[in-house]
DNA sequence: CTCTGGCGGCACGGAACGTGCCGTCTTGAC
DNA sequence: GTCAAGACGGCACGTTCCGTGCCGCCAGAG
């Protein structure tokens, strides 16, 4: 049994696997994204990947969380409704990019049918920006500008849910608009 | 070039192949599903299937056209809000059982990477699942139940969106008392 | 009767899989 | 200073599955 040593890491190795993961996802997409591409273009062989990673999804989440400088700490202006589109807009422009939406959407995709990945990309990735999401949640309920009678989950539920059903099952695209019309529903709610 | 002639398509090799990739799904997964797999299980060329499909997802998709009676048509009772909550348990209940949620969540993560599946998913089942929703909203505007100033599309992708998060993102399951809570949740508004 | 086209079956070349083994190099323990 | 451990790049292997092409068979249409 070779025991993992991840102190003898070659760094370079691992950053040039990401890097190429990244790049070929973007070049040929992620069904031709393949293990040995990674391999060859990283100028790495095959099983430095498999000794450090189960499957080129798990690399691609690698190359995600160190993209994301993972500054994922919202504004407060006092204002939660503000705040909360003005978090809700950055993330659209940042993981709603060019830059990461192929990668995001491949992970979440991918995750689908392999629990591995789809806990992995739970722990490591949105249970992050669901955790910072709900802090300012309770500060603003705690202040009395949100009911304080309701799970902050469940509300990042229903603010985050609008835009992720429009991204991955419809053929709309997620802009300023509809986030501030759903922010602006949530609060109001759908009474007449 | 052969043109298609689906009136002499041979129905019994149809439905042999659409329920051969069920099974298989359900008992290998869907990673491990394979064209080769389905087409030996069904007893049926891989060119038969090759013919009339273009990838196993599409097969899979016609699977769970087939197996949804698709009667996507909502109850009226007058009370809005207690019609929603029931017509979504029951998605909950055929799409979030065991008997289709592997077949939908892998159609939905296949989705993500593979344009075409994501238009058709759309077409052909979404969409439709969608516009009935859209159908009782738009007559619970009519009648006062719900604010009449609000695209119904908007607050389908808040009702729904929420229910897909927790399944697609979330390690959490989706029951009745989520429903209940984002149902009423909407209605009442974040607002203290 | 004959032609068209779907059918099952088979074979092929190619791609990528995951694993194992090699010789090299670095590192830390003794 | 020596030496074993282990990560590394490279290569080779058997396997699976891909997508395509060709075959002979059969049914329905002209």
């Amino acid at each position: 049994m070779a025991t993992r040593r991840p102190e003898r890491r070659n760094e370079e190795s691992a950053s040039a696997v990401i890097q190429a993961a990244l790049d070929l996802c973007q070049e040929v997409g992620y069904r031709k994204l393949s293990i040995e591409g990674i391999a060859a273009r990283a100028g790495v062989g095959k099983n430095t990947i498999y000794r450090w990673w189960p499957s080129k999804a798990a690399v691609l989440l690698d190359g995600l969380l160190s993209t994301m400088t993972m500054d994922a700490s919202f504004p407060d202006t006092g204002d939660v409704r503000a705040d909360l589109k003005t978090q809700m807009a950055a993330g659209i422009r940042t993981l709603g990019g060019p830059g990461l939406l192929p990668h995001y959407r491949a992970l979440i995709g991918e995750a689908q049918h392999d629990p591995e990945l789809h806990q992995a990309l739970w722990d490591r990735f949105v249970s992050k920006l669901s955790a910072a999401a709900a802090a300012r949640i309770e500060l603003a309920q705690k202040q009395g500008q949100i009911r304080a009678d309701v799970d902050p989950v469940l509300i990042i539920e229903l603010l985050y849910g609008a835009g992720y059903y429009r991204r991955l099952l419809t053929p709309r695209t997620v802009d300023q608009e509809q986030i501030d019309a759903i922010v602006d529903l949530a609060f109001q709610g759908l009474a007449p």
